[in-house]
Formats: C-alpha cells, structure tokens, sequence
DNA sequence: CCAAGAAATGAATGGTGATTCAATTCTTGG
DNA sequence: CCAAGAATTGAATCACCATTCATTTCTTGG
C-alpha cells in the first residue's frame, strides 16, 4: 500500500519528466501529465499541493541527474584542465542528444516557482566549475582569477552555445571541440 | 488626426517599455499598459492585434536601442580587440544600469511569440561579435576559430554573468573588467 | 466476509487576464 | 453648425487551466 503510493508519485514524476523531454514544459498541463502517469487529475495533488511543487521536483531530479553525470565524469579526471574539459563534453554531450529537455532545463519559460530550481541548476554547474578551477590557479595550472565569475561565464557560454543554435537546428560534435577550445583559452589553460 | 493615431500608438509602446523596465514582464498586464499610457485597455487593440504584437514590438524597439549603442561603442574603435572590449563595456554597463530591463530582455519568461525576439536580440549580439572576430582572424590579431560558435560563446557568458549573479544581487563594475580578461582569453588576444 | 477508513476519480469551480463590442465621444468636410 | 464616420471607452465575455470536492472504489484489520 505504501508501496503503491510512492509508486504512483514516482509514474507522476517520470510521465512529467517524459512529456518535459518530448513537449516542453508548454506541453506539461496537470491532465496531460495525470493521463500520461494512469491517474486521475485530482490524484496529483494527493501526491503535491500544487503544480509547480511537482516541476520544482521533475527540475531538481532532472538537473541532479546531470549534475551527477557531469560531476562522475569530472572526477575520473587528474587535473583542472581535464576535469573542466570532462564537464563541458559531457554537458554538451548530453545536451545535444536530448535537446528538448536541455532546452527546457536551461531556458524554456516556466512558472516562477520553476524559475528558482533552474537557477539552482545553473548554479550547481558553475560552482562545481569553480570548484576546479580555483584548484587550477592554486596549483598554478591557471592563471589568477575569480572562479565565480568566470565559472558563470562558463555555464553561460555552454548553455548558450547549445541552445542558441538549438532554435536554428544547428549544434553537431564540432561544437563541443570548439567550446572546449574556447573555455581552455578563456581560462587560460597554456597551450 | 493621423498624427494623434502615431501618437497614441507610440505612448503605448512607452508605457509597455516603461513597465517592462520597472516591473518587468509580469507587470505588463494589457490594462496596466493602457492606463500608464493614458488610454482605455480596448483602445491597445486599436493599434495591435494582439498582447504578443505589442510586445513583439516592444522587444524589437529596446533591444535595436542596446544595439545601436554598442555598435556605436564598437565603430569608434580599431582593432577588434579594442572592438569587442568595446562591446562588452557597452553591453555590461547598460545592463548594470538598467537591470531589470536587462533581465527581462535576457532571460524573464515571457509569451513563445515574444521570445523568438528575444532569440531575434541575442543573435544580433553575435552577430555584431562575430563579424570583429572574423575581421581580427582575417587580419591575424586573433587566432583562428569559427566565428559563430565562439561569438554565440561570449553572447551568453555576458548575459549569464549579468543576470546570474543578478538574482543573487551582485554584479558591480568589478565584473565588467573580469567579463573583458575572461573573453579576450577565449578569443585568443595575444596577452 | 464486512465495515470503516484511505485513496482515487473527474466533472465542476474559480481566478486570471486577454479580447471583444455596443455605446459614446470626438473630428471634419460640407 | 451639422451629420457621418472614425476613434475611444471600459464593462462584459471568453478561454484556459489549476485546483477542489462530492462520489465511488479500493484496502485491510477483525
């Protein structure tokens, strides 16, 4: 019994996750996302006072998803400059081969109450980057400068780049070559 | 008579951008743009055919305004080092000084219509950035690079770096020179 | 097998804000 | 000064969805 309630939370999270990587948060009306899990509407709110408490959720799990592969792939790496070049080929990477979703983590409009995970998104990236990168000017691989400024610039540049082109349907593997040269340079990673 | 016509349309317009820039996108309700403008709400749809036109509009004249200003910033210089110095100045500091508007230009959810503007707004930035970058590839002052990816690149760490930090309330003048060492890096100038 | 209570249902409700339009107020050519 | 037509008004309408809740359907301890 208990178990079927987490279940049922559980189908309501992934058929929003689902329909948010094929539609769009545009896409995501509570019925929508009610018949795609096999309930009703008025169950959701058994499970969430509102609907922007669920996408807070489908936001936080979907951007911890990446955080997580973003930072596995990081942490089999030596250095601050292979570390960071782990981020942004799996960033990019990952983005490009679910474009739908990384378009709506990253930019799409939603609910203000939404608005605030994907900051928190946006933030998780840029301060494990920062992470990285004072470890980089600390050992002396880089140049002094300010971490939070640059690592933001950083998620700025790799969000951009993927979902700029995304609208002009644009964004192959080359990209991420470019951007790793790009960022290196910007870092200041010698050549 | 035709004059009052343009004269009512372009109070509209004001009044839109007035609100957009103090209380952004969520404040600009159609009666809310009717009343500043001194007009009945019914008279708004006298001029556009709907709320998206109006603010389709409204985007295009603010974000021509940021334009023309940093290409105006831009053409005084000479080189393009000293071109996209110029830019980014221009672009931080309007920013700075306007941060609600930047906000709402760069990144406030807002109706899908309006948003191919601000695409519109973004690319234009690139565009503007791509062209110095290629002239500095032509003339050998920047290492070369495509253009596009790394203009698309500096786009968004700009805006990442102004409206981040924005929500978090901190983005001081310190940040336009960190912005400029951070991109002339990535661009390659010779240190 | 049987209540008693929990869970699920989905049609009805409610709030928001864009859009419409019948009534009214201006313009202007004669 | 006077219609005829254009422009303006703003209250009423409409559409869209999130949210609610009376009703029905399960689950389970006795």
């Amino acid at each position: 019994m208990r178990a079927r309630l987490t279940a049922s939370r559980e189908r309501i999270v992934d058929a929003a996750l689902g329909i948010l990587a094929e539609h769009g948060y545009a896409g995501c009306s509570v019925a929508a996302v009610a018949e795609r899990a096999g309930v009703a509407t008025g169950s959701v709110y058994r499970h969430f006072p509102a609907k922007a408490d669920l996408f807070a959720e489908v936001f936080r799990t979907a951007s911890q998803r990446e955080i997580d592969a973003v930072t596995r792939a990081a942490a089999a790496e030596g250095t601050a400059t292979a570390r960071v070049r782990a981020v942004i080929e799996t960033f990019a990477g990952r983005a490009l081969r679910s474009p739908r979703l990384a378009y709506a983590l990253l930019v799409e409009p939603v609910d203000p109450a939404v608005e605030a995970q994907r900051l928190v998104f946006r933030r998780a990236h840029a301060a494990l980057l920062a992470g990285y990168i004072a470890d980089g000017v600390a050992g002396g691989e880089l140049p002094p400068q300010d971490p939070e400024l640059t690592s933001t610039a950083v998620v700025g540049a790799l969000a951009e780049a993927m979902v700029g082109p995304l609208a002009a349907g644009v964004a192959g593997p080359e990209t991420i070559a470019g951007l790793i040269t790009f960022i290196h340079r910007a870092l200041g990673v010698p050549s």
